[in-house]
DNA sequence: CACACTTACGATATTCGTAAGGATT
DNA sequence: AATCCTTACGAATATCGTAAGTGTG
């Protein structure tokens, strides 16, 4: 048989009011459709729930059965229905993302920021970690999206593009090049060179501009903040991503776009293709490109994540 | 909003099955009306519960959320509806009756045997006392009804007569009484005679019998079986009615229809009249009635419980 | 005769199955 | 081409509210 919520809720209201009249003003119908309601529910457990004459409604004995689970039903069943919708207008969720160390020390704590005041009851988790870590958190599903600067070449994974970001020199800003206003790559040779070590995403990218280059390194570091730290006190200079220059906001130390044609390290939400966000997720998802740095253009896309969701 | 079951057995279909076309047979639809019936539980909780594609079905996190509790909700509910079955259709239950000692000796017994064999799952409980007791059970509801021998004036309560008891002399089989067929009341006195206590119906109904008459009264005792070794001791004769006959089955002791215009005990099933019976109360007033005595004409009835349940 | 539940009935909504559509392998 | 979910659509069913009916104090 069927049984739906609608009826519960009419038996429950029947049984509290014993009056068929205050109990379909109750659930918002007319008297005779809440009286077919009672009888379509006494039908379908086959028996008689109410005894009722014009003047007493009273529960039958197999209705009293039915009267104390009717409620735990309905309550559980609200108590269901209300934790889902708590879920569905971001009352309660969780979002884990990774991100690259880069974007999660610099740009992400904004987003994050504003994230928690919409939805304070959402709880949020970052992994930040490099690139090639974050795409295998997502792949392995223990996180809902990433913030990479790669995976647009895996079918597993569905990409969209979040900003270009350039790169800059940094150096001192009683360096010769300080006083360049644009500086092409050719122009940083033979000036002793600090680099991120070669698992980083920027030093991959720097290599597609600089590898070809014979570069005079003098260092090679693991974190931009030690990378800041060189350069401010002279031992080299560098180049980085725009969205890492927040580490270098000195006043010793100057940044000058780098003149690259076409080059750009392209920061990406990245997501699993066969599965969909969660709602939490997609609103962290949503927020975070609605803030999306002024990074240029938003080039070409694959799958966006935003697209799809409309369907 | 509305939940019902169908949607609920839906759901639990397709995450077990992950297929709408099978998940459809197993809920008796078409895939499309399945598809459908998706559809509306998912605008009903306002979130999508699975991703679908032609290949691949699985939950999304709300799905996956909604999974655990739809599950258990289905279960209870489906716990509820057998438990209520069960009772519809007889396998479970309680009945409550009270009844005269005589009825409760002598006939009931059948009464009682036939209804386990029929119904082993539901649980009797029977209470002999009394008529005037046992209508005060029914009335305050600690019985669901009772075999009584009054209880026909009271608005609180609907009655049916399930038989005329007739009275009946018994004697020693030498005693001057026993060579007649027939007996009128005159012809009792001067014989020594045992009697019911005044509290008995049946010697309540007596009284209207023998009140005018002298009767010689040896003896008063509170039990049918004590007349009986009285009786057969030749200590007196007594009147009882036809179904307390059994008591006196032995060869020293005959028994003889008392001869009275009209006047008899009559056995009534006495229940409230602003409640129905429960189910199994019912199947044991039912029986009991196509089971009743041959005890004559059913007479004039007030309320039939059985018309009743009809409406 | 006033109150309260039921029945009657026409209008509106839902739900169904068949058939066609679209996407994926 | 085969599989599988969705959309389209006319038919059957359910549900609604208004209005009339019934029974009780």
């Amino acid at each position: 048989m069927n049984l739906s919520s609608r009826q519960l809720r009419a038996f429950v209201a029947l049984n509290e009011t014993r009056n068929f009249t205050r109990a379909a003003e109750q659930c918002h119908l007319s008297q005779p459709a809440f009286s077919a309601l009672i009888r379509s529910l006494e039908d379908g457990v086959g028996t008689r729930l109410f005894d009722r004459d014009t003047r007493k409604v009273q529960l039958t004995t197999e209705g009293g059965l039915f009267a104390e689970a009717a409620e735990r039903l309905l309550a559980d069943m609200d108590h269901i229905l209300e934790d889902l919708t708590d879920h569905v207008e971001r009352r309660k969720g969780r979002v884990a993302v990774a991100a690259l160390p880069s974007l999660a020390a610099g740009w992400l704590p904004d987003v994050f920021a504003e994230f928690r005041a919409m939805y304070p009851g959402i709880e949020l988790s970052l992994h930040d970690m490099l690139s090639d870590q974050c795409i295998d958190m997502v792949r392995a599903g223990k996180v809902d999206f990433a913030f990479a600067a790669g995976g647009d070449n895996n079918p597993e994974l569905a990409t969209e593009v979040v900003c270009a970001d350039e790169f800059h020199l940094v150096c001192r800003k009683d360096h010769p090049l300080a006083r360049l206003k644009r500086i092409e790559p050719r122009q940083l040779l033979n000036h002793p060179f600090v680099h991120m070590g070669r698992s980083s995403s920027v030093r991959q990218h720097l290599e597609a501009i600089l590898h070809p280059l014979q570069m005079n390194s003098v260092l090679e570091v693991e974190h931009l903040a030690t990378v800041m730290g060189m350069v401010k006190r002279g031992v080299g200079i560098s180049v980085v991503p725009a969205l890492t220059l927040f580490h270098f906001q000195h006043e010793d130390v100057v940044t000058r776009p780098l003149h690259v044609s076409g080059i750009t390290r392209r920061i990406l939400l990245v997501s699993r293709a066969d599965r969909s966000l969660s709602v939490a997720a997609q609103a962290l998802y949503d927020l975070a490109l609605a803030r999306r740095p002024d990074g240029k253009l938003p080039t070409a896309k694959r799958k966006s994540r935003s697209a799809r969701l409309q369907g």
